[in-house]
RNA sequence: GGGAGAUUAGCUCAGUCUGGCAGAGCGCUACCUCGACAAGGUAGAUGUCACAAGUUCAAAUCUUGUAUCUCCCA
């Protein structure tokens, strides 16, 4: 690498096999054990900017255990996505001129294989692409044989125990794709729509009823009051007539009805509203069905002729118009509706009474409430904790059953007569239930939710219902990084059924992450025209870019407001790291391996002891998850500590043999320790240049340790810094050239190699003079502390601007001088403060008041 | 209607749990090709910490309220 420039291509590649060939991805023996397993992407789909975080961060985690001793297992595999594929590939079909009703539902299916096929193999190598450590031998895929197993075993032992049921009710249904979806399912819409208020016949008069569905008006059953309505309460009890099907239903009164709302009087269509569904059932109403499960207008005893069979919003149009030449209309607000939409077609959904299979959720949501309560399961950040009970405490039951073809086929047969029987396989249902061969059974046509076998993934993935070395080795997972948009769909009924089948939590600690955004902090979407594609992002900038950028910006729970120049600033970042290691190279190559017993200078022990404060540091932030804190922290010391001073300090004295020996070990060391640190963020570049170094490979390495060291006074260098800083400041004030020397005074003695670094650093020379400072009238000085240096201005001084900058810094100056004092002088602060802060105070007070003092001195000179 | 979160530099955000002089990156300005690095270096400017009240010696941080925005649930 010592004469190449830094292209992240061909090393990423080139490392990739290696890791892969070499198997390093695979967990080492360990006392220890970490495991994760991945939210496994939908099938069908790429890999978007969100994948991209969620693996970044999950690797990174990962990597960091493994180079800490862990046995570190990463799960990877894919999800089989039942409406979202099907869709997908019925859409495929219908470009070929074919539909999954013309192929059947076996060849259907073989098609959907066919397609998950090449889909996978996409996802895992964009995966590998990125440089995700997954241990590719055990991936998974929620439809392969195994999980299949797991998911009847489970549906299996939930109804035996009567926790599956098949019931008939109301639930929310998708007119195109014709099946039942859940709750979750449901996105609400808010839409600008009309209310109409119609006019209902009751005796010789009529009330007036509002209503955002007209349509449904067909289906009524009942008029309802609220009982507390002055207006309406002598009509309680009596009929009023439907228009047009001129039926005759009774006027009730329910608290349910909102006084305040339209005319206070609304309809009750138990068949098609969750409302009035509670409400036909606690009145004993009829169930008066007027939709097919199309959407389309139907029942052939009531319906007028004119509207049979049509869409239900038509239907609507045409019944508005009637009404209105009946003059039954009162009259037409604007108002705006909250619709249902589907959260897979897009299409409006309708509340349908069906038979479905449902998984009976309160008892099993109880252990997975406590497990959170107590800290079994911890939430990162803990605040998403209260969204998780939110919902579980209010937790309806799932509806599992799915009318489409993409999916685990429900593991329930029928006879003749309509009985269910419920088992493993056609042959388990039959001995258990000593069927003879001659009674025919058929299976449900329904499939399960998908949700359901992603349930059981922290522990199917690990091989039960076998029993697995693998279950025992590592369930309960340690952890789960995931979005904050699955917490209901995933997370809470992995918990449940992880609790339920395995008595044991299926992970420890759950770190939830945000959405990645576009720079504006808009959703990433494709109408919006924002989407960002991970992976032309690594082509351009590298996969370590990539990984960097994502997990600097990632605080955990924040949404991640993305711009593609965090990537071109990580890659600068390696950039920056590749030259440092050829200015490594180039300074210790001829150096032998040597480590000192004792490190004694004074840059040397700067450098070291910053590096251990900033690995505590980074280890403290990691550890809690903080790791795009620790990142930056690490970022910053790396350029600014490392590059920028230790660099510049540690060339004076490898230059002018000064410890050449302990520094080279120094700067050697410390860059390879820092490189380890990055690992697990920037794998590849990491291995490269460590492979440029020494003959091992640094993913088999081991976490650096901090270094042993006797002193850690950090002082000098910190105020040799400052003063070069002051220098520097004052050479571009007045326009002197970097290369132009300077002459500056001490009264005092400074050790030499504080001398050196300043004379070399600032390009000046440094003469002893005892009473330079009260023999000299015209002295501009640099102080920090006690270091305190002087300069004849001589002539390119403009004394203005000099007394100008003085003043600035004297107000500064003064303004923490009265703060300080203040707070000394202050009797309670002194009571009350901690000891450690009034000690800092009363330095700080000394301190500035040195400085204040001095320059009230120079200005002097300066206006004498 | 219920719940959660946000409001800090031009932009994107840390810092709030655990109170102690307001931070980072990007951007901006000026200068610099000095043997790791111009994908770079040096230096610099920039704030009513949304608003109001309270607690405290001390508040961006704790308490209460207000405003605006975002998300989730109904």
């Amino acid at each position: 690498m010592r004469d190449e420039q830094y292209e992240p291509l061909k090393i990423e590649k080139k490392w990739q096999q290696v890791w892969e060939d070499q198997n390093k991805f695979k967990p080492k023996p360990s006392d220890k054990q970490f495991s994760i397993v991945i939210p496994p992407p939908n099938v069908t789909g790429s890999l978007h900017m969100g994948h991209a975080l969620e693996h970044s961060i999950i690797d990174v985690l990962v990597r960091y255990k493994r180079l800490n001793g862990f046995e570190a297992l990463w799960v990877p595999g894919t999800d089989h996505a039942g409406i979202i594929t099907q869709l997908l590939v019925e859409k495929e079909l219908s470009s070929q001129g074919t539909s999954k009703e013309l192929l059947g539902r076996d060849k259907f299916i073989d098609e959907v294989w066919k397609w998950k096929e090449t889909s996978g193999e996409n996802i895992s190598n964009q995966m590998k692409t990125l440089g995700m450590s997954c241990d590719w031998s055990m991936e998974r895929f929620t439809m392969d044989e195994g999980l299949s197993d797991a998911v009847q075993q489970v549906f299996v032992d939930l109804y035996e125990k009567d926790l599956i049921y098949k019931g008939t009710r109301m639930v929310n249904w998708d007119t195109t794709l014709m099946s039942a979806v859940s709750d979750l399912e449901v996105n609400m819409t808010s839409k600008q729509g009309k209310l109409w208020n119609l006019r209902y016949k009751v005796g010789d008069e009529h009330l007036v009823i509002a209503t955002t569905r007209p349509e449904t008006l067909l289906g009524d059953s009942a008029i309802a009051v609220n009982p507390n309505d002055e207006r309406y309460k002598k009509l309680i009890g009596k009929k009023a007539i439907i228009p047009l099907v001129n039926r005759e239903v009774p006027i009730i009164a329910d608290e349910y009805v909102d006084i305040e709302f339209g005319s206070g009087c609304v309809k009750i269509t138990p068949a098609h509203d969750f409302n009035d569904y509670e409400i036909g059932i606690k009145h004993s109403l009829e169930l008066i069905s007027c939709m097919n499960l199309d959407g389309s207008i139907s029942n052939d005893e009531f319906i007028p002729k004119n509207l049979r069979g049509l869409d239900r919003f038509e239907a609507r149009k045409i019944i508005i118009q009637e009404l209105q030449k009946l003059d039954q209309v009162e009259k037409i607000d604007d108002y705006t509706n909250q619709i249902p939409i589907g959260d897979r077609s897009k299409s409006i959904l309708e509340p349908m009474i069906t038979e479905q299979w449902f998984v009976k959720t309160k008892d099993i949501a109880k252990d997975a409430i406590k497990a959170v309560e107590t800290d079994e399961i911890k939430f990162i950040p803990k605040n998403w904790e209260k969204t998780y009970f939110e919902w579980m405490y209010n937790i309806q039951d799932w509806c599992i059953s799915r009318q489409i073809w993409w999916g685990h086929r429900i593991p329930a047969w029928y006879d003749d007569n309509g009985n269910i029987y419920v088992g493993l396989s056609e042959e388990d249902v039959r001995s258990k239930n000593n069927l003879s061969n001659e009674i025919a059974l058929i299976q449900d046509e329904d499939v399960l939710d998908t949700w359901f076998s992603s349930a059981l993934w922290p522990f199917s993935t690990l091989g039960w219902p076998e029993d697995t070395d693998k279950l025992k080795q590592y369930y309960p997972t340690s952890l789960l990084v995931t979005g904050f948009d699955i917490i209901f769909f995933w997370v809470a009924r992995m918990i449940m059924m992880g609790l339920h089948v395995q008595k044991e939590v299926p992970f420890q600690d759950i770190l939830i992450h945000g959405l990645v955004r576009d720079s504006k902090g808009r959703k990433m979407s494709k109408s919006l025209g924002n989407t960002i594609d991970p992976l032309e992002l690594s082509v351009n900038h590298g996969a370590d870019a990539l990984r960097f950028s994502l997990i600097e910006k990632a605080s955990p729970g924040q949404d991640v407001p993305f711009d593609e120049e965090w990537t071109v600033a990580a890659k600068k970042f390696g950039n920056k790291i590749w030259n440092a290691a050829k200015f490594v190279h180039l300074y210790t190559d001829d150096s032998d391996d040597l480590k000192n017993d004792e490190i004694i200078s004074k840059e040397n022990i700067w450098i070291l002891t910053r590096f251990n404060q900033v690995l505590n540091e980074f280890e403290l932030l990691f550890n809690d998850y903080k790791v795009s804190d620790a990142y930056k922290v690490f970022y910053n010391f790396l350029w600014s500590d490392l590059f920028d001073w230790y660099f510049e300090l540690s060339k004076n004295l490898i230059t002018n043999n000064i410890n050449k020996e302990e520094t080279s070990y120094v700067l050697r060391s410390v860059f390879l320790k820092s490189l380890k640190i990055l690992n697990p963020a920037m794998p590849h570049i990491t291995e490269e240049i460590w492979s440029s170094f020494d003959e091992t490979l640094l993913i088999d390495n081991v976490w650096p340790d901090k270094y042993k060291i006797n002193q850690n006074d950090t002082q000098e260098v910190e105020a040799l810094k400052n003063i070069i800083s002051q220098i520097r400041n004052f050479k571009v004030t007045y326009g002197l050239k970097n290369s132009q020397s300077i002459e500056l005074h001490s009264s005092t003695n400074f050790e030499d190699w504080f001398i050196m670094q300043l004379e070399v650093l600032t390009k000046c020379t440094v003469q002893k003079d005892s009473d330079i400072f009260s023999k000299e009238k015209n002295l501009v000085v640099f102080q920090h502390q006690n270091f305190k240096f002087g300069l004849v201005p001589g002539e390119y001084i403009d004394i203005e601007v000099e007394k100008k900058k003085l003043n600035k810094k004297l107000a500064e100056l003064s303004k923490t001088l009265d703060v300080s004092k203040s707070r000394l002088d202050n009797k309670k602060f002194v009571e009350n403060a901690k000891p450690e802060l009034i000690q800092q105070e009363k330095k700080n007070l000394a301190n500035v008041t040195l400085e204040i003092d001095t320059i009230n001195e120079t200005l002097n000179t300066l206006n004498g």
